[in-house]
RNA sequence: GGGUAGGUACCCAAGUGGCCAACGGGGGCAGACUGUAAAUCUGCUGACUUAUGUCUACAGUGGUUCGAAUCCACUCCUGCCCA
């Protein structure tokens, strides 16, 4: 095992908060491995990047010999961690977070070490306990601790409501961190509040309490909000990789640094142009979660199609006419049988009318039309999509 | 429990009998411009193979009316004040 010192030097890269610095290196000190705790909601199916960086921070831990604890907050889920949020989350059913469970994890293993992760779920200690316990786990926080959250505060303030369950949720997440002795718990910046709780409750138990560290939230493709896939600006660990070059083309400039530090945890080259350094940041992302081999495919996709603009000689789904021949009717099924995508006729119309539909170039922007469809040609339906026609 | 203000499209929000598929803003999509992005400008943003057309929609159910998001009744839901 590394040095207290060093190992804190790694640990504490890119973090937001630690409390304290004093008590993980008295921690570390004693030489045995620590449990270092991460809680997930599995409030939906894929995780994507904003999530890989608590996990990539734990794997840090797991690579100094740590043990890891991951936890599904399957009982959590169903509550919804209101923070950040201004509104109450809709409410899962317990068959829809155990299907996100088993995808969740799936996808945690791209960055996490399988064999040496302890994976627990609370719903294992919180599905069965007595309502007696819940109301002593409640005696122990306080109303007025719970306002001071600026999440709650703010709701309170606008008038929008908040729900009794929801106050429930940091009592939770610091009741785990009980149940699992945790030495450290990891969270974003947005999860101060919820760990310190943990903290609280352990003292009260008699335990060490867990020290507290706190990463920075990544935002999402739009730039502004906090990456989410109820939001949709997310790249998924499971985006095909094409998708996920794409995407992460889309950042604006002024995010690529923060991609560099919590995505790869690299340092940027502040020198490269902004083109090239984006295109080097979403190459490399496609290689951590699929392959060198695919990352080189996706970037010289990528220059034949938008820095060329040679949409010909590109590679594109391939599409074959169905029944119909007018303009509206080809669009609307390419679009379903090259992209499993419905759109309605009048997304369609709009799209024609627009001048999103090219055929090798030229708009279309007569939904009624029907041009010459060749084999071969290329035919654009949006800004990202493109297929090109086989058989006419 | 009492009083009171409300519930309109993805979100905020206007509209208080016909001119309403519903102003405006945000968001989203598309075009031009670019470096892919940002910024800017433009168009679009309920569904139906554009139709001076039909259907579905202004919390729900019924009603009044030639005609309702708008009026009435009841129901459900939320905020605020009081208990």
């Amino acid at each position: 095992m590394l040095s207290v010192p060093d190992q804190i030097e790694i640990l504490k890269r890119g973090i937001v908060t630690l409390h304290s610095e004093k008590e993980l290196a008295e921690k570390l000190a004693r030489g045995k491995p620590l449990r270092i705790k991460l809680g997930v909601d599995p409030t939906s199916p894929d995780i994507h990047l904003g999530h890989a960086v608590g996990l990539r921070k734990l794997k840090q831990f797991q690579d100094l010999g740590h043990q890891i604890v991951l936890i599904i907050g399957d009982f959590t889920a169903m509550i919804g961690d209101p923070s950040g949020r201004s509104t109450t989350r809709p409410p899962l059913t317990y068959e829809e977070v155990l299907a996100n469970a088993k995808t969740y994890t799936e996808q945690a293993f791209l960055v996490l070490d399988r064999e040496k992760t302890e994976v627990v779920f609370n719903g294992s200690w919180f599905k069965e306990m007595p309502f007696m316990e819940v109301i002593k786990l409640n005696a122990r926080v306080t109303l007025q601790q719970m306002l001071q959250r600026e999440d709650f505060k703010n709701r309170v303030n606008n008038g929008t409501e908040v729900r009794l369950h929801e106050i429930q949720y940091p009592i939770m997440q610091g009741w785990d961190s009980v149940v699992v002795r945790s030495d450290v718990e990891i969270g974003g910046s947005d999860q101060l509040f919820n760990i310190l709780v943990g903290r609280d409750l352990q003292k009260e138990e008699g335990m060490e309490p867990q020290v507290c560290m706190t990463l920075p939230l990544l935002e999402g493709l739009d730039g502004v909000k906090k990456m989410s896939k109820s939001l949709g600006n997310y790249v998924g660990l499971t985006d095909a990789p094409k998708d996920m070059f794409g995407k992460l083309m889309s950042i604006p400039d002024e995010l690529m640094a923060k991609y560099y530090l919590l995505v790869l945890g690299e340092v940027m080259d502040a020198a490269m142009h902004p083109m090239e350094a984006k295109k080097q940041l979403a190459a490399k992302c496609v290689a951590t979660y699929h392959s060198e081999a695919a990352a080189r495919e996706c970037r010289e996709d990528w220059d034949t199609r938008f820095s060329k603009r040679d949409l010909a000689s590109a590679e594109l789904p391939s599409y074959t006419l169905g029944e119909r021949r007018d303009v509206l009717g080809v669009v609307q099924h390419a679009y379903l049988t090259a992209f499993q995508q419905t759109i309605s006729g009048g997304d369609a119309r709009r799209l024609i009318q627009g001048g999103s539909i090219q055929l090798n170039g030229e708009k279309l922007s007569d939904p009624k039309a029907e041009p010459a469809w060749e084999a071969g040609a290329v035919l654009k339906l949006d800004k990202k999509r493109s297929v090109r026609l086989t058989a006419v």
